[in-house]
RNA sequence: GCGAGAGUGGCGGAAUUGGCAGACGCGCUGGACUUAGGAUCCAGUGGGGAAACCCGUGCGGGUUCGAGUCCCGCCUCUCGCACCA
């Protein structure tokens, strides 16, 4: 009767915990605090996945522990619930995604709730709750309420935007124009990705290899309206941060790179004054390139280039030299000017060819480069020379300038194009010693196979032959700024992002659009008050499946949504929606204080329990959604409403879960395994110490059954430890008294204790357990169990298999629960044996062990070791020259 | 191509950071108890060898009394990024 049954037993606790309301947490710690935070779920039809109990399982671990440590614990759960799926299967099935969603979340809590999670369900949100995406589009308002300013770097209010005196001049509408341009929230009119199979816009980083990350379909471009985050503003500050992080080191170097920072040079190479034509061959004069060499020497270098000089982006200034041509992105807004007439219908068929081009072809496919001659020329500043301008494709509008000198002898990409269409290749960079010798005055331009890349000494530089690439750069750069033609520039890899998606299951943006008499747009933006927040979807609409123009669904809502009139005018609302990483940028504030309808947070609640102290997630995430959120929460923290300006202090990535045969899990490859039926066959506890006892919590690691069935049998153990089986009702085990514990018991005790405590302080959940597993192998053994050691097993286990310890600590007659119980402590001493049994080696080879004293000393083993007859008998005819004897550990012999 | 991480029994994985390689679990072998076993218990289990011993942490070198661990050079796998000038 009384044998190991979690199918009674986990529902039981669960509701007892939910009754007693065990984890709630205070609205304020008391004492030390912890956060701990999940990546909170995207609801899907599927269910929960392997996958997301191991992250859960862990997370739970450390706050269960933490609260028996006295630990305040802020551990909570909600849904990343808006996305396309639920749009998707509306548009098939006339179904709401509120509905759809609505039952995936039921689905999807009632599956966590039934691994024993210690949440605290009251602060329970999702994304798609009218009172949480109120406070979403209420940051949005931040957002596009303020300016980044460079010279304090940080967000301020645009009202405190200083507006030029000519911008003034022109009146209001020039000046709401010039705060338009310099908000963190902005509208451009862009060429973007769309995906005529999802029937939306998708980001840059949502398109893999020219198709749809999700779904793998088609992706074409097509020109938008499109509000975008001025997230680049910010590039500095999100990349110097990471430092203070405890983030593992390989996720920092992610967003490192993602970031991209490189330091460089901008230079204007001359081009004549009226563009194409301006001299013969398209050459520009060289008496108006003196002329212009003397104005800027005087007014300096301009912030903005004029329609006289190519602006070019380079990490190499000190290649200048060997700048043999340039070249230009299709999409630059120099082409038609600098194309000469003989070269017009190339170059047009050039750019329109490359405009048609995916990503996808301009990238992979592309192996080889192509381009086409513009016809015109530009002039090298630093020596004089006319150099032809190219257009190409491997040169990309959307970094840098759009342009670049190229300096083939030293850049792999350029060594290429000017080996394709035959351009000169002339050395600047000596390698010097380092690399492959080859002597100034002999440059043989065609010995060399490939681009030298690296630093060296320059050489056919003019003046600065001789001097080191690192200082040449420095040098050129101040030559450069003192003549006018150049400055030093950071460059960055990360665009602004784009932020509206073609999508109905998302949250509305809070701006309306002014309209003209005749109904049109006239430009005007108008915020919604955050009085006037929430801003609902409508309720009524109409899925339509045939949406196949880039066009927001909401263009479709009832007209009392779409049109509001206004003091008398009349506008219509934004149509576009917010991505689904809008709601996850900012969702661990709201669990703080979720029920607030006065702010997003309390203040003192957010700098109470702020910042994260352990955020656990997949790696999926280590880009987009760390660099967003943590974008928004220096944005929050720039306008004063947050606390601190990083919001994750230390990361945790779980590894993926494969398959048992060792694929990843995907229904296609039917090798997916589901929760339920785990719980259904083992236990929640089984399930959850199986995902802890598999290996390392950040490795990649292959699912496995009869692992389940292995750590059940420990459960099973523990269980007949404590457990009567063959009585007919529940009952201790006889062996289970309250008597003393021997020294052997009491030194294994210890021993899982201090093991179990150091392995939870590194998350090493795997070594923990099987740490358990050997208690409980020995006292399985015993014929006498202290009741006292089987308790502090029972605590020990319980942030493991927390419904189990819970039901075996109320039958050794506990009453309640054991959730605060205080953590046990180890004692060093009843640790500590008498004697140790140590190896003894002989020349680095193990010869024979021997039995000393625990606090031996050198003396005491090396003639304990000798005196082993083993080692003696070895050891006889021979010279020790030299004992090495480690105290507590080994004795070594070097003999010849 | 660039960057990061990882290679240990039949399998998942341990190894106080330079000191007994293989903890713990699975699997396997033999045994006990059983009408039965996908239950439980006991013993064994890196490879070779009767044994003494020998060989063993991807490969090749090196440092050291001693290397899975440190150094140098390779190989393989996984995951990112991918013309960012």
């Amino acid at each position: 009767m009384p044998r190991y049954n979690p199918a009674v037993i986990e529902p039981k606790w669960q509701k007892y915990w939910a009754e007693h309301r065990t984890f709630a947490c205070p609205r304020l710690p008391k004492g030390r605090k912890l956060y701990v935070l999940d990546m909170f779920p995207y609801p899907s039809g599927d269910g929960l996945h392997v996958g997301h109990p191991e992250g859960y399982t862990a997370t739970d671990i450390v706050c269960r522990w933490n609260r028996m440590k006295g630990v305040s614990v802020m551990h909570p759960m909600g849904w990343d619930a808006f996305g396309l799926p639920a749009e998707l299967h509306a548009k098939k099935t006339g179904t709401h995604p509120r509905e759809t969603t609505e039952r995936n979340i039921g689905n999807f809590r009632r599956q966590l709730k039934m691994l024993g999670f210690s949440y605290d369900w009251d602060r329970e949100v999702a994304t798609t709750d009218l009172d949480y995406f109120r406070w979403t589009q209420w940051i949005f308002l931040v957002l596009y309420d303020t300016w980044f300013d460079p010279a304090e770097r940080r967000g301020r209010p645009i009202s405190e935007l200083p507006i030029p005196r000519e911008i003034e001049k022109q009146g209001a509408g020039a000046v709401e124009r010039y705060r338009d341009e310099h908000r963190l929230a902005y509208q451009i009119e862009a060429p973007v990705n769309w995906c005529p199979a999802l029937g939306t816009v998708l980001a840059n980083e949502e398109v893999v290899g020219g198709v749809s990350e999700r779904g793998e379909h088609p992706v074409v471009r097509a020109k938008l309206r499109q509000w975008m985050l001025r997230i680049t503003a910010y590039a500095d500050r999100l990349e110097k941060d990471l430092d203070r992080l405890d983030w593992p080191e390989g996720i920092k170097l992610l967003q490192r790179n993602w970031i991209g920072r490189s330091t460089g040079a901008e230079v204007d190479f001359y081009i004549g004054g009226g563009g194409r034509g301006a001299g013969d061959e398209g050459k520009p004069l060289a008496g108006e390139y003196e002329a212009w060499k003397k104005s800027r020497a005087k007014s300096g270098f301009p912030r903005k280039p004029g329609n006289e000089v190519l602006r070019i982006y380079t990490t190499r200034a000190d290649t200048l030299f060997g700048a043999t041509y340039m070249v230009i992105a299709p999409e630059h807004p120099f082409v038609e000017r600098l194309t000469t007439p003989d070269q017009q219908q190339a170059v047009r068929d050039y750019c329109e060819q490359a405009a048609r081009k995916s990503d996808l072809d301009r990238t992979d496919l592309a192996k080889e480069k192509t381009g086409v001659w513009t016809g015109s020329h530009a002039i090298n500043p630093v020596n004089g020379e006319s150099i032809p301008i190219w257009v190409a494709d491997y040169v990309l509008i959307s970094y840098g300038t759009g342009a670049i000198m190229a300096v083939p002898a030293h850049d792999t990409r350029d060594w290429e194009f000017a080996k394709r269409f035959n351009l000169p290749i002339i050395p600047v960079v000596d390698p010097g010693d380092s690399g492959q010798r080859s002597v100034a005055g002999d440059q043989n331009k065609e010995s060399r196979s490939e681009a030298f890349i690296a630093e060296g000494v320059a050489i056919n530089s003019g003046p600065y032959n001789g001097w080191p690439t690192a200082e040449f750069k420095q040098k050129i750069a101040e030559d450069l700024t003192a003549q006018g033609i150049g400055r030093a520039a950071v460059n960055y890899k990360l665009r602004d992002w784009l932020f509206s998606r073609q999508h109905f299951w998302g949250e509305p943006f809070p701006l309306l659009h002014e309209l003209d008499d005749a109904g049109r747009p006239t430009g005007r933006i108008a915020p919604l008050e955050p009085s006037e927040l929430p801003l609902n979807l409508p309720k009524e609409m109409v899925f339509d499946a045939t949406h196949d123009r880039p066009e927001p669904p909401l263009e479709m809502a009832p007209d009392d949504w779409l049109y509001v009139a206004r003091d008398g005018k009349r506008y219509k609302r934004e149509t576009n929606t917010m991505p689904q990483w809008a709601g996850s940028c900012w969702y661990y504030l709201r669990f703080l204080d979720p029920k607030n309808d006065r702010a997003m947070v309390d203040p003192e609640i957010e700098r109470a329990w702020m910042p994260v102290d352990l955020y656990v997630g997949g790696a999926e995430h280590a880009v987009l959604h760390l660099l967003y959120a943590r974008f928004w929460h220096k944005v929050l923290y720039d306008r004063g409403h947050v606390g601190g300006d990083e919001p994750f202090i230390k990361l945790v990535n779980q590894g993926m879960i494969l398959g048992e045969n060792n694929e990843k899990m995907s229904k296609s490859r039917g090798n997916v395994v589901n929760p339920d039926e785990v719980v259904a066959e083992y236990g929640a506890d089984s399930l959850r110490l199986y995902e802890m006892f598999m290996g390392p919590l950040e490795a990649v690691k292959p699912w496995s059954m009869d692992g389940v069935t292995g750590v059940r049998g420990f459960l099973d153990r523990v269980w007949r430890m404590i457990v009567d089986e063959r009585a007919e009702e529940m009952a201790i085990n006889p062996a289970v008294t309250d008597v003393e514990p021997t020294a052997a018991q009491n030194r294994m005790l210890h021993k899982t204790i201090k093991a179990v405590t150091r392995d939870l302080e590194q998350m090493s959940f795997n070594t923990a357990i099987s740490r358990m597993m050997e208690f409980a192998n020995f006292f399985l053994k015993e014929e006498s169990r202290p009741r006292a050691a089987m308790e502090k097993l029972l605590l020990l286990l319980s942030p493991f298999a927390p419904h189990l310890a819970e039901e075996l600590w109320s039958l050794l007659g506990r009453t309640g629960s054991l959730a605060y119980e205080p953590w046990p402590k180890y004692d060093e001493t009843a640790i500590k044996e008498e004697t140790i049994e140590v190896p003894v080696q002989i020349c680095g080879k193990l010869r024979g062990r021997i039995e000393v004293p625990a606090g031996a000393d050198k003396e005491t083993m090396e003639s304990a070791a000798r005196a082993e007859p083993k080692i003696a008998e070895l050891l006889a005819g021979k010279t020790v020259v030299k004992a090495i004897v480690v105290p507590g550990r080994m004795v070594n012999f070097v003999v010849k």
